[in-house]
RNA sequence: GCCCCCAUCGUCUAGCGGCCCAGGACGUCGCCCUUUCAAGGCGGUAGCACGGGUUCGAAUCCCGUUGGGGGCACCA
């Protein structure tokens, strides 16, 4: 408005945790500001006291920095809460104006009155002249005639008939403001010109367009409605069903970097071929008109290779970094003297092609620092099989006086898995299982020489024994 | 029930009238490499929902059908 400046918000309501629809939301408004030079709001919707708790807020917040959205680069927050006094005014200005009038019809009433169903209001009240009162919500009075028509950058023109468009409440009996009026309140005073949010929105458009223009304003902001994220049943994430937390993501292991990529495939393509782009190219490439109308589906498969390929693009001491929350406890099952970083260092390099997702790194190096083979019987039932007894035996003996190097140990091991008639692939199982506890994970040869003699030859005895044990 | 949105491989998409008997990515399948598992390399598989138009020409434009989805609270 005025200026021309661009200014965008993005206006979650705290809800426990952050929804990687919000997540895009976010994205999409920040990349928005970023493009036109404008400004960024973030506006905390929490004027349902009910649920309301303080740490949500910071939840929202940590959850945008993790973005990349960091504190101190946008306005806010700004809680809505504290603009009741406003969201208040602005209802009985409506009304005093005649464009609100109030309403005592409860919606079994109502329900009475049309049939049930879900029919609109009806507009019993629209001429009854009330006055405010205990029971009493204020709705705003929509044309009868004529059509609203919505400018929206993704989805064009969609024109809603004046006449479907009910008379809704905008305050409550108790004279605070819904949302549908609180929204409007907000984003006209605070300047915003872009509306981006999901799609889910775009049904109360037409009756927030008609609060714009009653409010006073010139003209409405430039909408754009975000396609939903659908689960594999073509259902809008839901919070109960879906694994829809950022956190969760975050705490399993996936890069910043790779989740906001993938998520902005999600109805968008960067030009060219290649869909792992950096995120400068995103910020100096992306268009809310190229935006796709249509739901996508969240495949955190395709997330998953994703990450893959950011763990890997990683330098070898950024990888050590970006795991070290994994490499302690509660995330490892070891003690936290138990580990050692330069042991650790070793078998980085090994790990990092490997995983998928951070938290992977537990199960590929615990047996580093326990103090025993973590044994997983299924993989001991797969492994200790034929030969497997006295194999075991001939290479805890002659691991006792071989060189200690990876090339020396795999050697020797081909010669004595060859001495059973087995390859090299079939002698190392029962090896790896009895050191490492586990059928698959970092190369054998290199783990044993970190692990040392001592602790090899321990385990490939205990395994002896519990062999023997049957 | 009413209003609105959407429709290219299983999935995410490129395509904005001829460059397309449709390209990329994830998945999947096969082969190679290989001490397991990965990673990597090579190759394959699979799609314009349907029906009418418009046009010399349609995945691309229009209409309809069908199918999906979202919304219809004194929640946000």
């Amino acid at each position: 408005m005025g200026s021309g400046r661009v200014r965008v918000r993005f206006a979650p309501s705290p809800t426990g945790i952050f929804h990687v629809g919000g997540a895009r939301s976010a994205l999409f408004n920040w990349l928005v500001a970023l493009r036109a030079d404008g400004d960024f709001v973030l506006r905390i919707e929490d004027t349902d006291a009910s649920r309301n708790r303080p740490e949500w807020i910071d939840g929202i917040i940590s959850a945008l920095d993790w973005l990349g959205i960091s504190p101190g680069r946008y306005e806010g927050p700004v809680l809505q809460s504290s603009r009741a006094d406003r969201h208040r005014a602005a209802a009985v200005r409506l009304q005093e104006a005649g464009l609100a009038y109030f309403c005592d019809c409860t919606r079994d009433a109502l329900a009475e009155r049309t049939g049930n169903a879900q029919h609109g209001y009806d507009g019993f009240c629209r001429d009854r002249g009330l006055e405010p009162g205990p029971g009493r919500a204020l709705r705003f009075r929509t044309p009868d005639e004529g059509v609203t028509t919505v400018r929206d950058l993704i989805r064009g023109t969609p024109e809603f008939p004046n006449d479907t468009i009910e008379d809704f409440v905008i305050a409550r009996a108790d004279g605070s403001a819904v949302f549908l009026l609180a929204n409007v309140v907000d984003d006209l005073e605070m300047g915003i010109t872009h509306v981006i949010r999901g799609e889910e929105h775009l049904s109360n458009t037409p009756k927030q367009q008609l609060l714009w223009a009653a409010l006073g304003a010139d003209e409405p902001p430039v909408w754009a409605h975000v396609p939903v994220i659908v689960n594999e049943k073509r259902q809008k994430l839901s919070k109960r069903r879906d694994k829809v937390a950022l956190e969760s993501y975050r705490d399993e292991g996936y890069l910043p970097g790779a989740m906001k990529n993938y998520l902005m495939l999600l109805g968008w393509a960067p030009s060219g071929d290649d869909e792992i782009v950096p995120w400068e190219t995103i910020e100096s490439t992306f268009d809310l008109a190229d935006v796709k109308p249509s739901p996508a589906f969240f495949d955190e498969k395709k997330l998953r290779a994703f990450n893959g390929e950011y763990i890997r693009a990683l330098s070898v001491e950024e990888f050590i970094a970006a795991v070290q929350p994994w490499l302690v406890p509660p995330a490892a099952p070891w003690a936290a003297e138990a580990f050692d970083a330069a042991v650790f260092a070793v078998v980085a390099g090994l790990a990092q092609s490997r995983l998928s997702v951070l938290s992977e790194i537990v199960p590929m190096v615990d047996f580093l620092f326990l103090p025993e083979a973590p044994v997983d019987d299924a993989a001991w039932a797969k492994a200790m099989k034929g030969p497997a007894a006295e194999l075991l035996a001939d290479v805890h003996d002659v691991f006792g006086k071989v060189e200690w190097d990876a090339e020396t140990l795999k050697a020797t091991l081909t010669e004595l898995g060859e001495r059973h008639g087995l390859k090299l692939a079939k002698a190392q199982a029962p090896v790896r299982v009895a050191v490492t506890g586990r059928t698959v994970g970092l190369p054998l040869f290199e783990s044993l020489e970190v692990l040392g003699r001592e602790a090899t030859r321990r385990r490939l005895a205990a395994a002896r024994e519990r062999l023997a044990a049957g």
